[in-house]
DNA sequence: CTGAAAGCGCTTACAG
DNA sequence: CTGAAAGCGCTTACAG
């Protein structure tokens, strides 16, 4: 209706109420500072103008926005989406605001959205993933916010991480299927750092159990069950025929095993697969997937919790969660 | 390092490069409006200091916040991901920057969520779905902010929305499903009001066109895999087996075949399935999977330009975009 | 418990 | 093309 009227302001409030601006402030911001009747009063007021504080002036003179910028490469198939929404929720819980900043699938688009953030001033900045680029890490370093990075676990993080070891649980996949008595694993391993750390553990592990050989085929993106009918036929074209596949995510192997009925081949006997992340298709598949386990929520509500500790000053310390991972071993391998 | 140096202030660098706060205000909003000297040495003195213009209180004085709320029920299985991606990229070009609301796949926290956007003056809303609650409505469009409804097509919107016909897209699959001969058809619809349209448009669509019988089966998110074994189960102990089942997902749709094929059914032979969304699975599925194609991606470019039209007052009408959708006709049905 | 006053960091008519 | 000045809408020492 009246779209133009343009919001009351906390001087109309006090006026109405009969008090000065500085007691509506209060009212808004530390209802205890205020006497329960002015209170009512402010109350009542504040309700029939539809009174709202505007937080750009708020935190332009508290230097604080409450605003948090959460970077990530992508949202559509995308590995980090329960991890975002976990954020989201503990930010808000806490009076914090999520800005979000899409970085790209290889972080091309990572400085612009940065420069946002800060243009914003945000309290935080929370990427998912670690920031690769020296550069950009210690430009970071020099600015007045706190930086959480996720998802895996820096060595010198810029000032906090909460993740855990690709190159750990390459290894212990690596464990696993020596284990499990496979011969010749097909690693399929996206192109990105992330996954070359897990592929890393995988072959000094597997190199120390087995003299066996194994082969590798990169993939732009691993979330994609897309990727499935071009990785098996490039499987199927090798000279020895893998015994066990291992996927950078469930839905690629989903894809596989699909593939893999169609060609004929029996999962896990003829072939075996293992998946990354425990989606929920992994658990409800025909065969079910075996796969490795992370728990995106936890990470998302230990990331809020870290930032919102050090915006409050409670803890400076550099610190790393390590949330682990879990492999759970199904039907698939 | 010196995370405590505060940044440096607009009249920092105005007073080293000897002219006004004013033109350096100038140079960083409209470059045009200061001589070429000057503004090198304004570039000179800002890049030394690591000047970066503080939006807060920029919007503070222009009364624009240059923030859009996108509002979207969940990130996690969601349809509504590449649309999302869309509006941050869309709006990132025009210069404005996204907060991200989480709505709840109930809208159960849409008022809270709107009254963080409002608090923070952002210029314009965009909603994923369309806001049921009369109230909000009301309240929102006393707003002086622009609200752009997406993913349906409101009768009355509150601004302006763009989306396509769900009950359209359920009459269009009678009639599909109807020119391939099936027979009785089992509708699995979610609780929620876009579901409802659709079958609705189904149900008064093939009571048209045939009197055969139908069946139905409520879900709660329709988006899963994982509610397929339940559904395949209820549908199992129907008293007649349907012979076409239509999901509410691309995703459930592949779980119904994978849950088919392992009961010995075979589909589209004994069983056809449609999806719906035209995910990249459901083309890369044996069998590759009849679905219906939204497009995401258009509706948030679209949805991102009638918010920034009418941001910029080039376009007041209300109006309303119908981007359609395409039955995509594949091996499952 | 409350108020007067200064100030957060910008932008923009207005005047030159 | 540039500057002085007012003002955006709040918060917070400080004083009472």
């Amino acid at each position: 209706m009246n779209k133009k009227a343009g919001r009351p302001r906390i001087e109309e409030v006090a006026r109405r109420a009969g008090v000065s601006s500085a007691t509506v402030s209060r009212f808004f911001s530390r209802r205890d500072l205020v006497s329960d009747k002015t209170a009512e009063r402010i109350k009542k007021v504040a309700d029939e103008l539809g009174y709202r504080p505007n937080r750009l002036a708020g935190s332009l003179v508290t230097r604080r926005s409450r605003l948090v910028a959460l970077l990530v490469p992508a949202l559509t198939e995308s590995p980090f989406n329960a991890m975002i929404e976990a954020i989201v929720d503990a930010l808000g819980e806490r009076g914090y605001t999520a800005m979000l900043g899409l970085t790209g699938n290889k972080y091309e688009n990572m400085d612009k959205v940065i420069e946002t953030a800060l243009g914003l001033r945000v309290d935080g900045i929370i990427v998912t993933g670690v920031i690769n680029d020296p550069a950009t890490r210690t430009a970071l370093r020099s600015e007045d916010v706190t930086v959480v990075e996720t998802w895996g676990l820096p060595l010198a993080p810029i000032d906090c991480a909460v993740g855990f070891s690709h190159h750990e649980m390459g290894r212990m996949t690596a464990e696993f299927i020596q284990r499990r008595g496979y011969q010749f694993p097909l690693i399929v391993t996206a192109r990105g750092s992330r996954a070359a750390q897990r592929r890393d553990g995988f072959v000094s592990e597997w190199a120390k159990l087995t003299a066996a050989d194994y082969e590798d085929i990169q993939v732009d993106i691993p979330y994609g069950f897309g990727q499935a009918r071009s990785v098996f036929r490039q499987m199927r074209s090798l000279a020895t025929q893998p015994d066990v596949v291992i996927c950078g995510s469930d839905a690629l192997a989903l894809g596989i095993i699909v593939e893999a009925g169609r060609a004929g081949l029996s999962v896990p006997d003829d072939l075996a697969v293992i998946g990354l992340g425990n989606r929920s298709i992994a658990g409800d598949m025909r065969p079910s997937i075996t796969t490795i386990s992370i728990d995106g929520h936890r990470i998302g509500q230990e990331a809020a919790k870290l930032f919102h500790d050090r915006a409050e000053g409670k803890d400076d310390g550099q610190r790393i969660i390590d949330v682990g991972f879990q492999l759970i071993e199904r039907e698939s391998a």
